[in-house]
DNA sequence: GCATATTTGTCCGTATGTATA
DNA sequence: CTATACATACGGACAAATATG
């Protein structure tokens, strides 16, 4: 959904927020700021350990302080930005600890989307079956990061099987997370292509009804897409 | 500095803040106001519904209105309060939909924490039983207010033998959120007591290793809850 | 429907405390 | 230890939106 990225020249990475810095349509400015920062740190132009002084960004954003420092709380809320006290804020960066939490959540929450997937309205379930497609179709591009995001967006439909707004909200905030280890990611292809195979089967045995053997399976995914993330993480970084 | 004038904030709640105010333990001033004003939504000073106005309680508290928008973000994160754009902070009044939400996110993650018992630290599933053995002596003082207290704590607890920070802090706002719900009830001890003996229950086949006979157990607990919550506030509400 | 007062949204300037060079 | 840089918190100001008459 980041359609905003075409070409962008490190200087004017922030310039189409003072454009219309005057017209506040709807959501508050700091609403505004924390969306584009977060497109930025998802896309990589702000790489996780960079510090987001007050004063640089106010300055580029063409914003006031305490309207700045509202953003960097939702961004906080979110886990995308760590606040330290009297320091400043950092873009986040995630631990071999923050990738293990991670996943324990995502079980957690997966497994009750799963759960719910006999009651769950049909459409959704195809929602599934859509976005093992536009996984593949992807690979097939050798478009790697589209079949990340493309992963991403199968794990929340299927976290959405449970109908549950907060579900949603924190399995969204939660895969936001995890590409934060993502980027680090030395070759995508080698990482997401094992899943596209394993996310089809899964949505073959939801769809038949065979839940325990989809639990299974979904647990199997799981320990082992954050095996290679903390294999990774282990050599590159200390 | 009287500003008693208004009926939608008593000053004299928010007496023992100003006091302390220059010395500044740990924490920003924002996070202490937060937590007051925490304290007051939870003990029902402040009920569901209320306003509550920049200028009264910037003046009530003696912090700036700066100061204490930064305190509502963080309130509106935990969602005990609600932010209209333009219109003002509200404390959050939980209707059916939330109710029934809250609970689908209790059971995936008390669920969750409930599957790594075998591996949890002994002194947890201590803590549990110490939780179960605080609510039953609340409830010989005669304390339904402190059973519910414990109930939630047992609930914490259980989430917590995931060992998932991530899982703690959900389930903390979930619980605190849950509290809102909680004050509404006509007796607490017709809604707090009968539960008293399924946590010990709950607690024995955890520590028997019968786990699946413990998630059949808090599956119950958990629709019980939640349908005397949706019929009182059927009841009393439109 | 219109004019009013109230409240919020945003920004600025400054003083103070804290961490770092 | 001193000095600098930065974050925290305050109070004031004006524009915009809402509510009220």
């Amino acid at each position: 959904m980041d359609g905003t990225s075409s070409s962008t020249a490190p200087g004017d990475l922030f310039g189409p927020l003072v454009a219309d810095r005057a017209r506040v349509g709807r959501g508050s400015t700091a609403q505004r700021v924390a969306d584009v920062l977060r497109d930025r740190i998802a896309e990589g132009a702000l790489p996780p350990g960079t510090r987001l002084s007050e004063e640089a960004l106010g300055a580029a954003l063409g914003v006031s302080r305490n309207t700045l420092r509202e953003a960097f709380r939702l961004l906080a809320h979110g886990r995308l930005v760590v606040h330290e006290i009297n320091r400043g804020v950092y873009v986040r960066v995630l631990g071999p600890d923050d990738v293990t939490d991670i996943y324990t959540v995502r079980r957690a929450l997966e497994i009750a989307g799963l759960r719910a997937a006999p009651t769950a309205p049909p459409e959704r379930l195809g929602a599934l079956a859509g976005a093992v497609s536009g996984g593949e179709a992807a690979a097939r591009a050798g478009d790697w990061a589209a079949v990340g995001t493309a992963d991403l967006r199968f794990h929340r439909v299927l976290g959405g099987l449970a109908g549950s707004p907060r579900i949603d909200e924190y399995l969204n905030r939660l895969l936001a997370e995890l590409r934060l280890a993502f980027l680090a990611m030395p070759s995508p292809k080698r990482f997401h292509e094992p899943f596209l195979p394993r996310n089809r089967r899964l949505t073959e045995l939801i769809q038949r009804g065979a839940l325990h053997h989809a639990e299974a399976e979904l647990d199997g995914y799981l320990t082992d897409a954050q095996q290679m993330l903390l294999d990774t993480m282990g050599k590159n970084d200390t």
